[in-house]
RNA sequence: ACACCCAUCGUCUAAUGAAAGGACAAUUGCCUUCUAAGCAAUAAAAUGUAGGUUCAAAUCCUACUGGGUGUACCA
């Protein structure tokens, strides 16, 4: 594919220079199967790009990878020599397999990916999944084109809301409860405190009293803080298992901790800081952005910004990272900018942050919250897909073995897919209807088209091999599959450019349909033996692809379902 | 009040400034043919409004409408 492409500039290199990326998909096959448009050739040589498409369409020699070029409007469209291409497509596939698709752009570079993130003492919600996936699928596509990535947990461990926790639960805790059902109980005793506090106010002076305790290290508040954390670790540990991801780092807020006078007073000798109120504040007006940064409270405590900064410190010092991608809601959008600012004033290249913001996921049009109650727990969510998925394998396929281990990877799959295969800038409302929906555009698709080609693989006596006669394939939808997948590689640099695992999300669903078209369409395992062997070349290929693609996402290609 | 984000078929969603695609839902057909979580066919159907830039705008700019989010001691 890429090699197509590289032709074609070669080809074209008399008359114009051009790059890769000017060079299209036709929409449809009448115009080819690459295609570029002249437009942007016209001021150059002062023509019009009809004419100067129907010029190049004369003058260029084309070579063997290539049976006719020709202009249609003001496109220059390039017709393959197909069988070149399909060889050449499925030979790269099958030589390589699953590194297929792997670049070293990133050769000898790190990336920090900060994701997931969830606080402590609280549920671990539908809404939370998106960093977390994101931020998976991210540290997939990355580590394909050769980077190193360092994976880090910001967990939620440090704040005033620990200090209400504590408060709470010193005032009506209640230890066998919470043995019980540990986070639910914190949260119930959370929400008792809220409203409560709105009642009496001296229980918010109590609660951030208590904070700053737990900052200095009272052993009281340490221990209580320790034990809801461990806690709520364990439970979130839980989740990372089967959703078969795995970090580096659970380096929280907490973690900084110790790390916070030191950033204080580093911040302090480096850059203009300012008393406000009591409070220690960075002023931002210089930068256009109006609210100032509180490093440190009035009543002395730490904010969110200074742990941050403190974070983003530590990392490069001791990490020494390229880049730092921090995948975190777009609601935080204000706190990042200000952040890397900071961090650009303290003479480190702004660029080198990045916050891969994601949309809000809404439940009944509005922000899921705990407090409020308008809430989804993953376990619910997973509990209920595979409990669906179950349903339809005992319908469809009773006699699967080990069907649990496979319900499990459809209806996980079906959930991070669900999450994935949207623009992650997207808010996504969140409905029980299309998470239990296991048709069209979905995960289960995706990993049915793989079962199938695991299928037919499985029932051949032939042997696998890219020594075959390339003449037999005749038909326009093995043309267009082999294509398709070729497209592999340009896809995956394209997602991780953009930080974007949608593009991969999307590609597949493209390449699945295409398959099952050609499924439906072309038997395989009858036909005589070379088609045979051509074909099952063809469909290896597409499985290598798909698990390839699949795990990119974090999802689990099952064999059989 | 200010700032930022979003707006595409009934619903969900895709489209480096260049030839608006897919899915769901509906109707019909296809399992004694490699897994019907599939395929095929049918019918339809979309770029919020008004301007602007451009040879070309869903995409860039301005205004408006509607929705969302954020704005110093929550994170």
């Amino acid at each position: 594919m890429i090699k197509f492409k590289e032709e074609i500039i070669n080809l074209l290199k008399p008359f114009v220079n051009i790059d890769k990326s000017l060079i299209e998909n036709p929409p449809n096959a009448e115009f080819g199967d690459y295609s570029i448009p002249c437009f942007r050739f016209s001021k150059e040589f002062k023509e019009d790009p009809k004419k100067i498409a129907s010029d190049l369409a004369e003058k260029l020699v084309l070579n063997k990878f290539f049976e006719n070029v020709k202009n249609i409007g003001a496109y220059l469209n390039f017709f393959v020599n197909r069988e070149e291409l399909i060889k050449n497509n499925l030979c790269e596939i099958f030589k390589r397999k699953e590194d297929y698709g792997s670049q070293t752009i990133g050769k000898g570079k790190t990336i920090i990916i900060d994701f997931s993130s969830p606080n402590i003492a609280k549920p671990f919600g539908i809404a939370h999944l998106r960093s977390t996936v994101i931020g998976n699928a991210l540290y997939h596509i990355l580590s394909k084109l050769g980077y190193r990535i360092i994976k880090i947990n910001h967990l939620g461990d440090w704040g005033t809301q620990f200090g209400k926790l504590m408060v709470a639960f010193d005032e009506w805790g209640d230890d066998d409860k919470l043995k019980d059902n540990a986070i639910d109980y914190l949260v119930k005793i959370y929400i008792k405190f809220g409203k409560k506090a709105k009642e009496n106010p001296g229980l918010d002076e109590k609660a951030r009293e208590s904070f700053k305790n737990l900052e200095k290290g009272s052993s009281k508040e340490v221990k209580y803080w320790k034990h809801f954390r461990d806690l709520s670790l364990n439970e979130f540990c839980k989740y990372y298992d089967r959703l078969n991801i795995s970090f580096d780092y659970f380096q929280g807020e907490s973690f900084y901790n110790d790390k916070l006078t030191d950033t204080i007073d580093f911040l302090k000798d480096n850059i203009q800081t300012e008393i406000s109120d009591n409070a220690l504040i960075i002023k931002l007006e210089d930068k256009k952005i109006k609210t100032p940064m509180i490093i440190q409270k009035s009543d002395g405590a730490s904010t969110y910004h200074t742990r941050d900064i403190a974070a983003a410190l530590y990392r490069i010092k001791e990490y020494n990272p390229d880049k730092i991608l921090y995948v975190v809601g777009a609601p935080q959008k204000l706190h990042f900018k200000q952040l890397f600012t900071l961090l650009g004033m303290i003479g480190y290249d702004e660029n080198r942050f990045i916050h891969i913001e994601f949309g809000t996921m809404t439940y009944e049009g509005v922000m899921m919250s705990t407090r409020e109650g308008n809430f989804i727990h993953l376990s619910d969510v997973i509990d209920k897909a595979i409990k669906t998925v179950r349903e339809i394998i005992e319908e469809k396929n009773p006699d699967l073995p080990e069907k649990e281990k496979i319900a499990e990877q459809i209806g996980i799959g079906a959930i991070i897919f669900g999450d994935l295969s949207n623009d992650r800038t997207n808010d996504i409302e969140f409905s029980w209807e299309k998470a239990l929906d296991f048709k069209g555009e979905t995960a289960p698709y995706i990993q049915y088209t793989h079962a199938r080609i695991c299928s037919i693989l499985r029932k051949t006596e032939d042997s696998i091999s890219n020594e075959i006669d390339f003449s037999i394939f005749k038909e326009d939808i093995e043309f267009e599959l082999s294509k398709i997948l070729g497209e592999f590689s340009t896809i995956v640099e394209k997602a991780a450019l953009e930080y974007k695992p949608h593009i991969i999300a999307t590609f597949l669903i493209e390449l699945s349909q295409t398959f099952n078209k050609f499924y439906n369409s072309c038997n395989i395992l009858k036909e005589y033996k070379d088609l045979r062997k051509g074909r099952l070349l063809l469909a290896e290929c597409t499985r290598i692809i798909l698990k390839n693609g699949l795990s990119l996402l974090g999802i689990k290609a099952p064999e059989n379902m």
